[in-house]
DNA sequence: GCCGTTTTCGGCCCGACTGTTTTCAGTCG
């Protein structure tokens, strides 16, 4: 079994024992085991089983590591099948109905039977539901109205065109009279190549007319909560968008909350309790102010009266704190210092190791947008882009570029428009005489986009590749083949003369299509071995090869080239969710081939043709 | 189920809002 599918057994585990009311705590070990394993490559997995190193492995104990290694060996687990048989089916997709969890999924079942959505559907319409404990008619109601917009709500939404919808909201709220700071937080500031919801995180000295602007913005379709600090809506898209107001000393705090990730949040306040202090969104508070019988809440009958003392949470901490007392934060640096760490920018907030880095003083700096300097992997009319090579090269040099590599598709992307030998030839032409005019600028690189075909022969003869400045290969085709034939293709591709850079190493088109079947480490080492770059591509629906990929690979010594694969002028701009996804895998500058100038890329590339 | 720069047992991040209740459980992020 693989890396992903024992992840998903993992994930599923954890699932099934929420759904049954087990521990809240094993259950969320199984989750954090699950994501853990997303953390680690195939191969290493494979030798930490066979070493039996697997619970060295933090957050992976003995009972896990057994269980991981049965899954490995055997891709079957009998406590797996235990638990889904003893779990009906129907009540895993009733997570996906807001305001549903796992207590009331069970006493749906438990109380009323319910095994599936459309036996819950029925009881909701005939008021069954509404006469349960605990439930009443306004649960009904949501229950069936998330039941029918279930697919749009559960619906996770590209980065760039979330950003889109953002953008103009941020803008919106930083116009209001009273609105100190207002930024976008969640997933969108993370640079996630998708996100769920928006987040959005306001200093404002009034609350009201901000959440009144807030949840009757255009589009809004239905206001899900107000309160006195937040508000959150669901536009007709299906898209949630949630607003959190706090006073301009707690701005700091509540952006490096809601920006996340959650277990970048748990690391921290874990981190923050080891040094006697307790974080939250509301500030920072030295941890003894925490109520002395341990809690806010009381289950006990005997509270004896007088213990009004000391507060319970961080917020009533703060608020019962002088202001002279506090511990001031102005800005998300000061709070990582208060902390012991270097700022960690929010693209590397996935809980996955910047903190000890960040403690080390060993985070990278990061590659910014203003780096590039170029980009490859364009089309053009001459195959299925929208504009001409003039348009594109005007629009590259409007963007400050100092060059342009062109790479149109290859005769067997006949569904593209794919260029003959002579085609392409009288194109490089065209491209020389266009750089000899100096009409422009920017300098055009010659190239193309050439198929890998089913074998893993190349479309073009090297004859022909020879004459090109740069040398893109691509899968477009027989994309069902299984991981070994796949894996083996592209690694034949890449082995062979004059190709510069693979593209899209997987094909996958997000929240479209799935990936091909391909063993990326394989073919990373394959790259590394032969000096072939793999392109980060950066159109947003692609933003391939994977930004989890990255860190390891560019350790390993990959290099990588930020390609928008525009098809038109617009998509020129795409390179700046090829940096997003850059930040995300730790690449700095160095890393990043169209960060160079135009006399070192050439240079570059005339060797490797040499 | 996992974990230990106080710990091998007893904790485990923290808080807001809703709905259904009259003091709080459940859900969500």
């Amino acid at each position: 079994m693989t890396k992903n599918e024992i992840a998903d057994a993992l994930a599923e585990i954890g699932t099934l024992l929420e759904l049954k009311g087990e521990n809240p705590f094993k259950v969320r070990a199984y989750q954090a085991g699950a994501r853990v394993l997303e953390a680690i490559e195939e191969a290493e997995l494979a030798r930490l089983i066979a070493a039996d190193e697997l619970e060295s492995v933090k957050g992976i104990g003995e009972a896990r590591a057994q269980k991981i290694g049965e899954l490995h060996a055997t891709g079957q687990l009998g406590f797996l099948e235990t638990l889904r048989a003893s779990v009906a089916p129907g009540l895993v997709e009733m997570l996906d109905v807001p305001g549903l969890g796992p207590k009331k999924i069970r006493a749906l079942h438990d109380k009323l039977g319910l095994a599936d959505l459309a036996a819950l559907a029925s009881a909701c319409r005939d008021g069954r539901v509404a006469a349960l404990d605990g439930f009443g008619e306004k649960t009904q109601e949501k229950i069936l109205a998330g039941i029918a917009h279930r697919e749009a709500y559960g619906k996770r939404h590209l980065w760039w065109l979330a950003s889109e919808i953002a953008q103009p909201i941020v803008e919106g709220l930083r116009a209001l009279p009273g609105v100190i700071h207002a930024e976008a937080a969640g997933s969108l500031r993370r640079g996630m190549e998708t996100v769920g919801d928006l987040d959005f995180v306001v200093a404002a000295t009034d609350v009201t007319s901000v959440v009144a602007w807030f949840t009757t913005m255009p589009r809004v379709q239905e206001v899900t909560a107000q309160g006195e600090t937040k508000a959150s809506v669901r536009f007709e898209s299906g898209l949630q968008a949630d607003l959190r107001i706090v006073p301009e000393e707690q701005f700091v705090f509540a952006l490096h909350h809601f920006t996340g990730s959650k277990d970048h949040n748990v690391q921290m306040r874990q981190r923050a309790l080891a040094r006697g202090l307790r974080l939250s969104e509301w500030g920072l508070v030295a941890a003894d102010s925490r109520d002395p019988d341990g809690g806010g809440r009381m289950a006990d009958g005997g509270p004896e009266p007088a213990k009004a003392a000391k507060p319970a949470t961080v917020k009533a901490a703060v608020a019962q704190t002088a202001a002279e007392d506090r511990v001031v934060v102005r800005t998300e640096t000061e709070l990582f210092q208060k902390l012991g760490l270097h700022f960690i920018p929010p693209e590397l907030r996935e809980g996955q190791g910047e903190i000890e880095e960040a403690e080390k003083g060993e985070l990278p700096r990061l590659v910014v947008l203003g780096d590039l300097r170029g980009a490859f992997h364009n089309h053009t009319t001459a195959s299925d882009g929208r504009n001409t090579l003039v348009e594109m090269v005007a629009a590259a040099e409007a963007l400050g570029w100092e060059y342009l590599g062109i790479a149109d598709h290859s005769k067997a992307s006949v569904q593209a428009n794919g260029l003959t030998e002579e085609r392409l030839l009288a194109q490089v032409e065209e491209i020389r005489k266009l750089n000899a005019s100096q009409r422009f600028k920017t300098h055009v690189f010659t190239g193309t986009e050439c198929d890998i075909l089913a074998d893993g022969r190349l479309d073009f003869s090297s004859e022909i590749l020879g004459q090109l400045d740069c040398v893109v290969v691509s899968v477009h085709n027989a994309f069902s083949q299984d991981e070994a034939t796949m894996t083996a293709r592209i690694i034949r591709a890449i082995e062979q003369p004059h190709v510069t850079m693979l593209g899209h190493l997987t094909g996958r088109l997000l929240l479209r299509r799935e990936s091909y079947r391909v063993d990326a480490a394989k073919v990373i080492d394959a790259a590394i071995a032969h000096g072939v770059i793999i392109e980060l591509n950066a159109s947003p629906w692609r933003l391939d090869m994977d930004w989890r990929l990255w860190r390891k690979a560019a350790g390993k010594g990959l290099r990588c080239s930020i390609n928008p694969d525009a098809h038109e002028t617009a998509g020129l701009r795409h390179v700046a969710a090829g940096i997003n996804a850059a930040r995300k895998g730790w690449l700095v500058k160095e890393n990043i081939l169209n960060t160079q100038t135009k006399a070192q890329v050439a240079k570059y590339l005339a060797d490797r043709q040499a």
